[in-house]
RNA sequence: GCGCCCGUAGCUCAGAGGAUAGAGCGCUGGCCUGCGGAGCCAGAGGACGCAGGUUCAAAUCCUGCCGGGCGUACCA
């Protein structure tokens, strides 16, 4: 039961009493200040002009009307605003509720039945996962773990492009780096990659091919695009490892070449009409539906571009039969989205299908200053190694408290050193003590048997009562997190709810206060609860001892 | 030039029509003879980039500027 729920029903009867039309939603909020009451509601501004009043003269008819009536304490109207404070009561049936949930409090049912698909990272197999990567890693893995929550099937995939000239460069480096290691000097291909990893690897494979390879022909293409890429999925793999990220899916460029999938795509711009010729290549028509710009779909010398792969991808996706996908792409991106969704909008796939979330990048800051980072250049922090020195659990809040619009700096030195005060423990030792209490009261032999039929009613403190409204909150943010492709909200909201409880705990004493003590330790369940939810959403750690 | 994102406290960022704009870090000063001090309490610190407009009400919506980022490839 949401809180608002309670102030939109007495106030829907009322407003039928007074014969005043009642708005589809009826507005209420929480209000910032104590004395404005736990709930208000601003539906007079809205609906005095109807009835030609002021608001406050609406406000002040609305609250007559519903005075003394429960739960409330009292209903007051204040400017224009009906003020509501509710009877303590009522939100001890709001807690005894949440208990009741137990672990299923938050889920919700609107994903039943549906599917929903998150492609994120999709990296080209051209290197290890970075910091860069990080983000997108974490995000894409708290949105699905969001829409789960939800009820929501929901499906993990990484896209994999291992063909086409990036992949050709990564094995003629690779290439380079094994004649080097065999003492020849071969440079890296212009535009190639620096990277150190690839020289280790080729010193490896001058160890066990010799020189089997003394030109760069096809042979030597093929031999080294395919070691390449499995090197390099090994090193993803371990990366993604390290932040705890698993994908149920893994679609490569390649098949969809295979299966003829691309060409089916073409087939089906060309009967739409979206698509023409000029100078020998094949182009998308997006200006004419109001993009900034046509893009080549068919190179002149007949090869797809990564556009039209990418819409053939996404049309395979369709035919899966989800009913959602998310994309989960970095700005640089923001034009590739456009042609797609523009394409599959001419192929008369529904709109909302796909949904993008775009995500600035990530600026590392350490003692050395701001570095921009780059895989080709060989310049980055691998994933890895970033977990290993600063947790992943600090790795992964660090990257999705932030909205995903938001460029975020990383500041390496607060990630590491500042075990002190970092969210993450804050929010994580708030977990701790609450479990150490347990502990505590088990010992004592003070846990009630029963802490479904607790008596409540000794929870009157304000701090208490604030405890539980925050509490009663949870579903709604886990919705708005993962319908806004904002996990921030949660971190924000796991934060609140500490910064509610570590004061509480300093100046209230739990154990050994009679009746209080199962009120409190009943409250402090419903706390521990959805700490450990919101952060098993995040996929950090909600630790019993630290 | 054009398109998209972002300008809020010294720093990193929440707030996205409502009532006196918030948090963390940093800074100043207090609190360890009771459940974990990784904590608590108090304080200093703001023309919400600028200028107009809409509204009973604008940090929030609209327009135009100014700053920063990204894109604007027969790259992926």
């Amino acid at each position: 039961m949401r809180l608002e729920a309670l102030a939109r029903s007495a106030l829907g009867e009322a407003l039928g009493a007074l014969g005043v039309p009642i708005p589809a939603e009826i507005p209420v909020d929480r209000p910032a200040r104590p004395e404005h009451g736990d709930l208000s509601s601003r539906v007079a501004f809205l609906l005095a002009r109807w009835v030609r009043k002021s608001p406050p003269e609406l406000a002040a008819e609305l609250a007559a009307r519903l005075a003394g009536r429960p739960p409330f304490r009292s209903v007051q109207a204040e400017g224009g605003f009906v003020n509501f404070t509710l009877e303590p009561s009522a939100l001890h049936e709001v807690l005894r509720a949440i208990l009741a949930d137990g672990g299923h409090y938050g889920r919700g049912e609107e994903g039943k039945g549906k599917t929903v698909q998150v492609e994120f990272v999709s990296s080209n197999p051209t290197g290890p996962l970075t910091i860069g990567h990080l983000r997108q890693a974490a995000l894409g893995d708290v949105l699905a773990s969001l829409y789960g929550e939800l009820g929501w099937t929901c499906v993990r995939e990484y896209y994999l492009n291992d063909e086409g000239r990036q992949m050709e460069l990564l094995a003629q480096s690779l290439w380079a780096r094994y004649r080097q290691a065999l003492g020849h000097e071969e440079p890296i291909p212009e535009g190639g990659y620096h990277g150190d990893y690839l020289a280790e690897i080729g010193e490896e494979l001058a160890r066990t091919w010799g020189d089997a390879y003394p030109v760069w022909d096809g042979r030597a293409r093929e031999a080294f695009r395919a070691e390449a890429v499995d090197r390099m999925m090994a090193m993803i793999h371990e990366d993604l490892e390290a932040i705890g990220v698993r994908f149920d899916v893994w679609t490569r460029e390649g098949d969809l070449h295979r299966r003829g999938l691309v060409a089916q795509a073409l087939e089906r711009l060309r009967a739409a009409g979206a698509v023409y010729e000029k100078d020998g290549a094949l182009w998308l028509a997006s200006t004419r539906h109001g993009l900034s710009r046509d893009v080549v779909l068919v190179r002149s010398d007949g090869t797809p571009t990564y556009t039209m792969v990418d819409i053939a991808y996404h049309l395979e996706k369709h035919a899966r039969g989800f009913d959602l996908v998310v994309d989960v792409q970095g700005a640089d991106h923001v034009d590739e989205q456009r042609q797609v969704a523009l394409a599959l909008r001419l192929l008369g796939i529904r709109e909302g299908f796909l949904r993008y979330c775009l995500h600035q990048f990530v600026t590392l800051k350490r003692e050395e200053g701001v570095q921009r980072m780059s895989t080709r250049a060989g310049r980055f922090l691998r994933l890895k190694d970033l977990v290993a020195e600063v947790g992943r659990d600090v790795a992964r809040y660090f990257m999705v408290m932030r909205k995903p619009e938001s460029h975020l700096v990383f500041d390496f030195a607060l990630a590491r050193d500042t075990s002190m005060e970092n969210p993450v423990y804050y929010v994580q030792y708030a977990h701790t003590r609450i479990a150490s209490l347990f502990r505590e009261a088990a010992r004592a032999g003070e846990l009630p048997d029963d802490p479904l039929r607790v008596d409540l009613s000794p929870l009157a403190d304000p701090r208490e009562l604030a405890l539980v409204k925050e509490l009663d909150r949870f579903p709604d943010v886990v919705q708005a997190a993962a319908h806004e492709f904002a996990p921030h909200l949660l971190c924000e909201y796991l934060e609140n709810l500490s910064s509610l409880f570590h004061p509480y705990y300093a100046h209230v004493r739990v154990l050994g206060q009679g009746a209080a003590t199962p009120a409190r330790l009943a409250l402090l369940a419903g706390v521990k609860l959805v700490l450990g939810r919101g952060l098993a959403l995040l996929g950090v750690s909600a630790p019993e001892e630290m």
